[in-house]
DNA sequence: GTGGGATTAATTTGATCAAGTTTTTGCGAT
DNA sequence: ATCGCAAAAACTTGATCAAATTAATCCCAC
């Protein structure tokens, strides 16, 4: 049990001068990779007390990482006192695409502008990582590789409130993605990247970004008429 | 003498079910309205034990407020534990102009598209006071009478992402806005409402957008230019 | 006598605060 | 200028209080 999550643990001393994490951090960190790679189930309730438990941590830091995720779409405030990790509705999902349309091809673009070499390397072998992970079905590697790569485009193009955003983004789908590929297998999951590969290495933005829109709207389409099919739309907010 | 904040406080008993507020909300809302309008000067400091004495709240909701505006993008995160009122880089200007673009005539439309008469009563009422606030010479009605339009708009528009999104924006480049505006007196601010408020009465959306576009690209615009003249621009982060 | 609904008791959860601990910073002396 | 000491600020924890949900009991009706 509460495997999930390790205990919040302050190194004891290491001879470098090492830059000590606060606490509040390491909870925010773990619960929001929970949430992005759905460790969490959408309607799922987040109690402060079910995470002192779990994480070994006080409540302060705790109330903390979950305000802090909350402003970001990654949890939901739902009136009375109840936190839980948001059911998308086909709404939501409509405006998600919206804004990844117009956010992904814009840094892909000027990621294309800017990457090194090296850049390029990192990027191609994240994406070999996500044909492995389809190959041998593992739905949580394709998630995480899928957002490493995407996370890595943002890095390159240098555009902070954009990349904030865009995560932002990525927060609020995740947890129904994962609800989406456990159903789905990772066969027919998207792969666009190599095109997207190919216009990084010309220098070519145009190219770069509408092979990441092509990208973006496939897998969001996807989850769209995965979640109309299975019934997953969460009811509107009561209060 | 904190004239700036009320103090925290708790009504002693209403007859009625009254909603109480917690604490830490009422800080940010404080706090939220403190950035928004200018009452805080950019690359200002934000301390916990400052807002303790000034607003009189125990440390903990304090803490919930300021991570939640960090996530907001209305206060900054700089290393040492310090926060602080972010300065603009021309850099993020570009982004911020970036986005308000793709949004805000996205949600005009979608305004268009659902307005009721009262809705656009209360918009003319708006605007009437946004008029009288540049004959006035009134910097922060107009920054309030301002953000009110646009918010009015989004409420409108029913698309709580998107709202979210633009709402966040509006934090980032307020305390900034209140410094140019400070500078240039409030004769030369523009105002397109009259024609967006047009395109809302014939139900027209693309006109209305058009109307907001343009309204959001010469309020930025001009907010990129201030900035430059008066050198008000930020050092990128350092750690 | 039994079943159902409503009221009340009890447990659980959230909100706030105050104290203790650690870290950073600023000042002064060498 | 550097090292060290002192003061202040942040981080964390635990305790306390209030609110809400759940459980239990009691009364009334059938």
């Amino acid at each position: 049990m509460e495997g999930s999550f390790s205990a919040a643990q302050k190194p004891p001393y290491t001879g470098e001068t090492l830059k000590r994490v606060p606490v509040h951090q390491q909870v925010y960190l773990q619960l929001r990779e929970a949430v992005l790679f759905g460790e969490l189930t959408p309607g799922e309730a987040v109690t402060i007390q079910g995470l002192i438990e779990r994480t070994g941590a006080g409540m302060t830091p705790i109330r903390e990482a979950i305000r802090r995720l909350t402003s970001e779409g990654a949890l939901e405030f739902r009136g009375n006192r109840r936190v839980l990790v948001p059911m998308l509705t086909v709404d939501v999902i409509d405006e998600l695409i919206f804004l990844r349309e117009m956010l992904e091809p814009k840094l892909a673009s000027l990621a294309a502008e800017r990457a090194t070499q090296s850049d390029i390397d990192e990027l191609e072998a994240l994406d070999d990582g996500l044909d492995d992970a389809i190959a041998q079905g593992d739905v949580g590697a394709y998630l995480r590789c899928n957002h490493a790569f995407h996370a890595k485009l943002y890095s390159i193009a240098k555009a902070p409130i954009l990349t904030e955003v865009a995560e932002g983004l990525w927060l609020r789908f995740g947890p129904s993605m994962r609800v989406v590929c456990g159903r789905m297998g990772t066969q027919n999951l998207p792969d666009n990247h190599k095109m997207a590969l190919d216009g990084l290495r010309a220098g070519d933005g145009t190219a770069t970004a509408n092979a990441i829109r092509e990208d973006v709207l496939q897998g969001m389409e996807q989850v769209r008429v995965a979640m109309e099919n299975a019934g997953l739309v969460g009811e509107p907010i009561d209060t």
